[in-house]
DNA sequence: AAACATCCCAACCGCGGTGCG
DNA sequence: CCGCACCGCGGTTGGGATGTT
């Protein structure tokens, strides 16, 4: 047997609300809040719409100071930090952004910032694609612009499909020790308090705000742990009771999502970075962090990094750690 | 200018967590 | 302990806006 639908679907309305609509629901929450029970709410003040409709009204547009569009940089950043550490906890990551709402935090990613990493991919598809064709025109090898002639074995040309390959994860190496994993909500909660979580309950929320709005988390925070833990030979793997996805903290406690795809495989980009033990591969797809105008250069087990305009290298680093790090292991 | 493609985001859906009787 | 009802979250969708051909 299925849940109980939530309301009377045949007898409310869908869709885009009327800013009548709008001004009956606000009017009514700001003079006498939402009284704890949405699904009661909208039979109050004659709207024919579903209580968790009017909620996520709410909550993501008519609520006071709640900003629309227009993500700063460093907004940027922090989305894309704390993605990396804790993965698709839109949630937390909004409550790290003052008058963001999750899912204005969740369309921004995967409409924009996402595209940003995947950009990366993409010119380097475009770019075999572009070769391919030119390689297809050329009649003889002379006639094969240099400009697509990769020096080393690789043979772009011989490169197909022209889709761009996704790979497999392979499974996230435990060392020789067994998880220990976190499962009780308590612990999870103190460690996304140490991550940069807040909480509306929490009796320390303004330090916590303090201490993680001003100057993003990972590297501070790490810290913390680092200097707290007395046992940091475990890995503690938290299986949060959300979803599916989990965090891997590794020895020295920097962060490692394990989040597993609904089939099973990572973000692509990411993956590439955690696994690779390229130093090359593990500064493409970070652009987005530091910008188009950054090149890496990549001679032998260095990498150089070369820029026009500042930047946030305490970031870069703490996100270099993490790889560096994973891939000592 | 029209047709088509792509982007973007508000809103919906379904599920797991939680509180309460 | 169990089941119901509600809350809150993350994933997905629909359609208007914008860009491209």
């Amino acid at each position: 047997m299925g849940r109980a639908p939530c309301c009377d679907k045949a007898n409310v309305k869908k869709g885009p609300w009327a800013p009548e609509e709008d001004a009956t629901l606000k009017a009514y929450i700001e003079e006498h809040g939402t009284g704890g029970n949405w699904i009661a709410l909208p039979q109050k003040i004659g709207l024919k719409r579903c209580g968790k409709s009017c909620r996520l009204r709410w909550l993501n547009y008519l609520r006071p100071n709640i900003k629309h569009g227009g993500f700063s940089e460093e907004e940027d950043r922090i989305i894309c930090s704390l993605y990396v550490s804790i993965g698709s906890r839109w949630s937390i990551i909004a409550a790290q952004l003052p008058g963001r709402t999750d899912n204005d935090i969740k369309n921004y990613w995967n409409t924009r910032l996402k595209k940003k990493i995947l950009g990366k991919q993409r010119k380097d598809l475009i770019y075999r694609r572009k070769g391919d064709l030119l390689m297809k025109k050329a009649r003889s090898p002379s006639e094969i612009p240099s400009s697509i002639v990769v020096s080393g074995n690789e043979n772009i040309s011989s490169q197909d499909p022209y889709l761009p390959e996704l790979p497999v994860m392979p499974p996230m190496p435990y060392l020789n020790q067994e998880p220990c994993f976190v499962s009780d909500h308590t612990s999870v909660r103190k460690l996304l308090i140490k991550l940069g979580g807040r909480f509306s309950s929490d009796d320390n929320v303004n330090q916590v705000q303090s201490n993680m709005v001003s100057h993003f988390p990972i590297d501070n925070n790490l810290n913390d742990l680092q200097a707290s833990s007395q046992n940091d030979q475990n890995f503690i793997a938290c299986s949060t009771p959300v979803s599916s996805s989990s965090m891997l903290l590794n020895s020295h406690y920097n962060i490692l999502p394990i989040q597993e795809g609904q089939n099973g495989t990572f973000p692509s980009a990411f993956e590439e970075m955690y696994y690779s033990t390229n130093p090359q591969k593990q500064l493409d797809g970070l652009e987005f962090l530091y910008g188009d105008m950054c090149e890496v250069n990549t001679s032998g087990s260095s990498s150089v990094v070369t820029c026009g305009d500042s930047i946030d290298w305490g970031e870069m680093s703490s996100l270099s750690n993490v790889m560096n790090s994973t891939n000592h292991q």
